[in-house]
DNA sequence: GTGAAAGCGCTAACAG
DNA sequence: CTGTTAGCGCTTTCAC
């Protein structure tokens, strides 16, 4: 690889000169300038970002850490922060966690070690895991998105989970609904706390005693659903509803359903929250309750970016945002008896 | 941030000393270790890796350019290499090109100037975008998946398309089909001509003569498949089949299918290239042809490491993949008049 | 076994 | 307007 030093005796000129031009600094004459710019392109030169970084002192690197890239809303979320940061210069460090906190610190860790200068997380941990402050050490700036919460001491971004379950369960209830499954999430993340807490609270305001049978823990990924919905499947009475918390455990969930012959509306209506590219070709179309994906990408990534710059001052703010329920063809209402 | 001096000051020792205890030289006493392990955990030191890879001229950073993230290929792609990475100490810096040949030459440029090792790239370009030998520029490595050729002159990793599609027609063919709809991928691109010469043949071979109006060139995105499926529909007389070259377009065929009524299988079959984790739980579960990805992942990444190690010698090698038909419930027999 | 010092490729303050 | 030079944080020869 040529380096400026290359350039620069190519192009008889100083080392200073190559890098003044490089930076469009204006105290360099046009011939000069036009002299470095050909020995540039003869070389094939391109200039070396990790000095320059280490030099500097800064870096155009951010980290973005996600727990499952397979989950279409993740998908998203990685499609829309990465145009996001191409578009204001920044190159984007992907880590994945797996759900696991350990890994997860493992990344930040080297998120850190590579000096990127600030890495969106979703958190895959319960609230107790960053009580160690492992988010706010060192200089890197953290923003959290999705399971996020003031706890974390951090800027988040996170959808109103519990309107967004309340959303999904009145729905059903103006269906008729009253035995109402939930297929819920990890029990030590907030968020999924939070989709419980708002099932929990829609049948209560209705006057429908809760019933701790109807309720089962997957873990935000496709397998466990499907055990999850048999459960329901087994229980007797039967639910005629169910409420899952995410896609992926949806996906779980119809396979299921599919594989006992269930017919969805008809036996059983299924509302969940997260749309996705798939939801509305499915037979029946899902009935889904919508996070505004990109506009949570975005403004997590202007804050990060504005917190780099300086331009944001004060403690961590936290941003909510408002969910949508889209309904389509997969919740009906309760048959007569 | 702490930096190697001041360890080596809070330690009392020299910065040599530091470098050696943390790199697991044995030139070190266990008792000036100690001492060193003692202020990185005190002072909460963590190395920068750019001033280590700048020194040492190596670096500890993948490239991974995709065309499209939403795409559950390129997302299990993303997710296996990662995991590959991680687990052989490197970290990926994500690129996505969007399709566009331009924008992912500026990709690589960013990968050699943040000084990637190598990068592991699904081209979106033509044989001749690459004609210019932007792929071997520089020192960086550079290994390709999926729409690979030996033309770009790199290590490529990619699936017998013209297998696959030809798996895909012939089952059509023996369900009794013969006006067999295409919706193929973009016309410049390697992997989706093999995939229609794929169609073509198996229908030349049977005897059945070519009807141009039957393919329609769609963009591998979802969009544009809709209208394509739309097109195949006004078609008189209709196909009773629809051959779609990858699962993105499948979906829009899909939709498009729903809101026009039209049932599958009973009044029209629909295979494509690509299975993924939704396939199953369609209604009916989707007929696919399914590639090796973590095996394409695993094979590439590890090629590119042998590279870096100068464990692999010699020239390009070109790995081809089997295609492998999963039969489920989309394709049925041609109904009788 | 330990330390001093050079230098990776780059930027920017300081001289001229 | 241009060049010289110090130094970012680290590794590693070379001396002690």
């Amino acid at each position: 690889m040529a380096t400026m030093k290359d350039v620069a005796r190519d192009a008889g000129v100083s080392i200073y000169t190559v890098s003044a031009t490089l930076s469009g600094s204006a105290n360099v004459s046009a011939e000069l300038r036009a002299r470095v710019n050909a020995s540039v392109a003869r070389l094939g030169y391109e200039r070396n970002a990790m000095a320059r970084d280490l030099k500097q002192g800064t870096s155009s690197l951010i980290g973005l850490i996600v727990s499952d890239v397979t989950n279409p809303f993740f998908t998203e979320l990685v499609e829309c922060i990465q145009a996001e940061a191409h578009q204001a210069g920044y190159s984007v460090l992907l880590g994945i966690s797996d759900h696991d906190a350990a890994r997860e610190a493992e990344l930040l860790t080297l998120m850190r070690s590579h000096q990127a200068a600030g890495t969106i997380l979703s958190p895959a941990g319960s609230e107790e895991t960053y009580a160690d402050g492992r988010l706010t050490r060192g200089r890197m700036r953290l923003v959290a998105v999705d399971n996020a919460s003031a706890e974390l001491g951090v800027d988040g971004f996170a959808l109103d989970n519990r309107k967004a379950a309340e959303l999904a369960v009145s729905h059903l209830l103006d269906l008729g609904h009253r035995r109402i499954g939930v297929v819920a999430g990890m029990r030590h993340q907030h968020v999924s706390r939070e989709r419980l807490a708002g099932y929990a609270g829609v049948l209560r305001r209705a006057g429908i005693p809760p019933d701790p049978g109807l309720v089962v823990h997957g873990d935000f990924r496709l397998a466990e659903a499907r055990a999850c919905a048999e459960h329901l499947l087994g229980l007797s009475p039967r639910p005629s509803a169910i409420f899952v918390a995410n896609n992926l455990m949806l996906i779980g969930v119809m396979r299921a359903l599919a594989e006992a012959g269930v017919r969805v509306p008809a036996d059983m209506s299924v509302c969940s929250i997260d749309d996705f590219p798939w939801a509305p070709a499915f037979q029946p179309a899902l009935t889904v309750v919508r996070q505004p994906i990109a506009a949570m990408a975005t403004a997590a990534f202007r804050r990060l970016v504005a917190r780099l710059r300086g331009e944001a001052e004060g403690g961590p703010v936290q941003e909510i945002f408002a969910p949508e329920l889209v309904v389509r063809e997969s919740c009906a209402a309760l048959a007569a008896g």
